[in-house]
DNA sequence: ATTTTGTTGAACAATTTTGTCAAACAATTT
DNA sequence: AAATTGTTTGACAAAATTGTTCAACAAAAT
């Protein structure tokens, strides 16, 4: 069953809004407004607008899973794996710089057992697997020894962290757009040779 | 002019509800239930809800400069130095973990000139020497070669974001509350001996 | 003690936002 | 072409939320 163009239109906007715009505020007629659509449809659709928070959610979390798959199971060596994982993260989250503050905001609120991963073991094996490999590393000595767990989640942190706390960031640091921009790209380079200790020029 | 009890009740109670359980959905009715007062009270001492919300972000952003500024301007050692920071941070976001999540959310809607820093210039200077003082480590080899925002950036993502972001990983990784609590706190030695590249005893 | 000032709560009004409905319209089928 | 089904729209109702007012009360000052 192939979704109607509008319902897609409305998740589309929706996904724009929240997850790029980051207005957590809007309402039903901000959205119908920025669809170009009468707003009644998005109670047609979705009937309420918790439920169509819902369906945009699932999107979310759908994609998420998928670049966390795609990274985990992928046949290439560890420092290309590690590679492709910043790159995958920094870009994916400037498309949605917004996309995981959502999620945290949002998940108290919402019921997510009803947007269950349906990769969800799949996933798991693939980041034990993971876990491994990285223990391996660290016995090689090509990365630095502690508990996997910490290895991944400071990759991530290094990874997301500058594009979530973007605003706040510029702000503090009294940074423009551009300079920011070029920033991000540059965490790339940076966060692979800070993992693998190798020394950056400058 | 010292504050009344109420009105500094209410502030606090907007504080836990917004930084603490991170509910941006909460109403002036909310606030007040959860205060113990009447909802009449809020319109008294704020007027308006926004200004409620502006005198609560002015106190978070207050509190954020006051830590920045304790760190860079002591007169310790860098790696004791270092260490504060750490402990600052991870201690300070334990207490109001939505915190900065609130910043970003409500950035584009609040006139954040209105909450201006007042030790601006002040923080800045010490910023800069701040700056200067991690080129010295870096030129002597006790940290890793980069560009110095790029190192204080990246401290920061190490610190703030298993905190911030909580919620998505514990439920991505399957973590019991516990067990995370302990992972934070191990975090603060794991951080410096990265940092520091000092191997982790596991 | 009385006036003044500040504080509180309940009821009310205004606004905003969501949700519902029936009629109009378009597309498809018979 | 008529009937059926699905889509879109504007108007309306309901609910939730904010903002206002007034009368009662308490505390402090004169």
């Amino acid at each position: 069953m192939k979704e109607s163009a509008t319902e897609e239109l409305i998740i589309n906007t929706a996904k724009h809004i929240f997850f790029f715009k980051g207005d957590y505020h809007a309402t039903t007629q901000d959205i119908a407004d920025a669809a170009g659509i009468n707003r009644a449809l998005i109670h047609y659709y979705f009937r309420t607008r918790e439920q169509l928070m819902e369906a945009v959610l699932k999107v979310a979390m759908t994609k998420m899973n998928e670049r966390l798959y795609l990274i985990t199971q992928s046949e290439v060596s560890f420092k290309e794996k590690i590679s492709n994982l910043i790159t995958i993260i920094i870009d994916g989250m400037m498309e949605t710089p917004y996309l995981e503050n959502f999620v945290v905001n949002e998940y108290n609120r919402l019921n997510l057992t009803c947007v269950a991963n349906p990769h969800k073991e799949l996933i798991e094996n693939c980041l034990a697997g993971f876990m491994t490999e990285m223990r391996d590393e660290m016995q090689k000595g090509t990365i630095q020894t502690m508990e996997p767990l910490h290895f991944v989640i400071n990759l991530v942190s290094l990874c997301a962290y500058p594009i979530s706390m973007r605003p706040m960031i510029q702000r503090t640091f009294g940074l423009e757009d551009e300079y920011y921009q070029q920033f991000i790209q540059d965490q790339k380079k940076n966060i692979y040779k800070m993992i693998f200790r190798e020394s950056v020029v400058s």
